[in-house]
DNA sequence: TGAAATATCCAAAGCGCTTTGAAAAGAATT
DNA sequence: AATTCTTTTCAAAGCGCTTTGGATATTTCA
């Protein structure tokens, strides 16, 4: 059932029943009736292709998938992410287009995506220092918002969590409950959140006097399995730790591994922050967290993110929004006095 | 830079560079090489749209999320797999089209993409007992393969994992190990692969002469604290079992606290095998597997399911593709002898 | 009642591509 | 050299929609 069907059957014009169908004014409200009645009857709905092709705007939006780093990507993170932004898009009518690349040829899938005129608007994820994607999006005029930040210019379109903060919170919470020796186990150090984190970590501690130790500061993959290897190194110290700052609740869970076998107990003899991303699969507890988290939801932080792109895309010539969330500190069992 | 553009400035009509482009025959070598350097200089892609209302086909492969069950879908699970499908689709040229719904109109968002024309074929996730979707689409007659298998009818493209095969190895590993009171927990119990898991456990212990006990076998969501909590109150059964078969590593991970905070050894003082889907996120350890499982790729699946899907894009008559993959047994070390 | 204003509708063009059917050019055959 | 057969190219139609500009019907006002 197509368009020219539709009025057919109706004895109508197309033109009529366009203008119908999309809400225009200038067609009598008993026309209308009988052209949305008709439409539901026949299950009508217009060809997106078509629409697209007359209007000018294709009503998706794009996501890049790199998959060759599948780690920092290809995880709970972005599953989460997506479903907030994809459920704000629906809401007024936008697609989800996916589009995988490997990590080298990124920056050109945006630009085959413009090219091939395929979306109306993208999403950065995981900005690294001086993103260049975020160079090329500027130039090819395609709206694009950033999920965290490109250190390095500032004159875009982002919503962030205030990782520094957070971080910061977090190594306070340790510090007041008397720990002074405190682990950090982060992400891949390319990646801006983690550099973030880094320094709200070492600025905590550079408030309070204690010297950095960078023997006790890792960056990496945020798997399970380097939560647990390094959680292993760090007890085969010499002067082992007594907590640690944990970026991801996936590392944690490595983390708590290697404690049980060394038989640590988790929160008094050793405790754990984290930083929660309040995953709906991989939730940190129920009611009651299990981890000591900061907390700051991803699905929000996808709607936020939905909400400017589609902003921008209506008016794009605005000055940038930026949106900073701050996330929230919440006590869990895994957290207690620094051992005597 | 579009076709016409592109054809101006090369002096050829809008035909000939479009068959250049294509891959036709019917156009001499040179002007195709003139075609494709001209192209390759102007960066100009077709656009997909008007390709798609040309050909009518949209090169475009629709998933469907439900957004209300959150647990079951959006997970590591999904995006593992969307993955692997999407990564075989962009070989062939096709582009991803995701579409959230809530559970309800779920079937009714499928029947929407048919008649809008974005998509050329479908996959469906988590299907259930005689899943209304199976129906809607044949008589939609849109292409589409389902990742597991709808009980009810038969005649339809499938790849699924032999869950059944899998749990009957999972639980007879145990046994063989001396543990006489065997647990399971398994996924909500209205999907199709919880079914046959269950079928899988009961039938292994039947061979065995071993009475099933409802009360230590349980389904609901497959989340850490399910595991968690189910764990803790097998424990305090009066006459606890000493080993559990556990449907997913995000539940074992919960099944290991609870067993933690009691004081109790995995490994050694209870046992547990796992379903392994081999996420690329959560990997059940790297070089030595952590859980004995099952281990079952699902990005392996989801590339199968592409693959399928794709040929039966191309021949939609044709019959049942049907593809059922064995889980492989790893042995890691949350496993040991029956206590005595 | 007639002119002006307004409300309703429609025919046709155009979005950027593919593809049919025909024409032009070149090669092969007599 | 004239004819036939291939190869190469192109003009134009069509995919299903929106939208412009104009036509027709209806209402309003003097």
């Amino acid at each position: 059932m197509n368009l020219k069907q539709l009025s057919n059957i109706l004895g109508i014009s197309q033109t009529t029943v366009s203008r119908a169908l999309n809400g225009y004014p200038e067609v009598s409200e008993k026309t209308r009736a009988l052209v949305l009645a008709a439409a539901k009857k026949h299950n009508y709905m217009p060809n997106t292709k078509a629409q697209a092709l007359a209007t000018g705007k294709s009503k998706m939006i794009g996501f890049v998938l790199p998959l060759s780093s599948q780690h920092e990507i290809l995880n709970p993170i972005f599953g989460d992410f997506l479903a907030g932004a994809a459920q704000t898009y629906k809401q007024e009518g936008y697609d989800t287009n996916l589009a995988l690349t490997d990590n080298e040829t990124q920056a050109e899938t945006y630009r085959d995506m413009h090219a091939k005129g395929s979306v109306d608007g993208v999403i950065v994820q995981a900005p690294r220092e001086n993103d260049e994607r975020v160079a090329i999006l500027k130039e090819l005029g395609l709206p694009f918002v950033v999920h965290g930040r490109a250190t390095g210019s500032n004159d875009y379109h982002y919503v962030d969590v205030n990782n520094t903060h957070a971080f910061i919170n977090a190594t306070n919470f340790l510090l007041d409950l008397g720990h002074k020796r405190i682990a950090l186990i982060n992400g891949n150090e390319e990646l801006d959140f983690a550099i973030r984190r880094n320094h709200g970590y070492t600025q905590a501690l550079k408030d309070r006097d204690i010297d950095i130790d960078h023997s006790i500061m890792f960056n990496s993959e945020m798997t399970e399995h380097f939560g647990y290897e390094t959680t292993l190194k760090l007890l085969a110290l010499e002067n082992p730790p007594t907590a640690a700052v944990v970026s991801s609740y996936a590392l944690a869970i490595g983390v708590r591994r290697a404690l049980g076998e060394s038989g640590l107990r988790i929160g008094k003899d050793f405790s754990v922050v984290i930083h929660d991303d309040d995953l709906s699969y991989l939730r940190n507890g129920e009611a009651q967290p299990v981890f000591t988290a900061t907390r700051s939801s991803i699905r929000h932080a996808g709607q936020l993110c939905a909400k400017v792109l589609l902003d921008v895309i209506k008016n794009p010539s605005q000055p940038p929004q930026q949106v900073i969330l701050e996330a929230q500190l919440i006590v869990g069992s895994s957290t207690g006095p620094a051992p005597t």
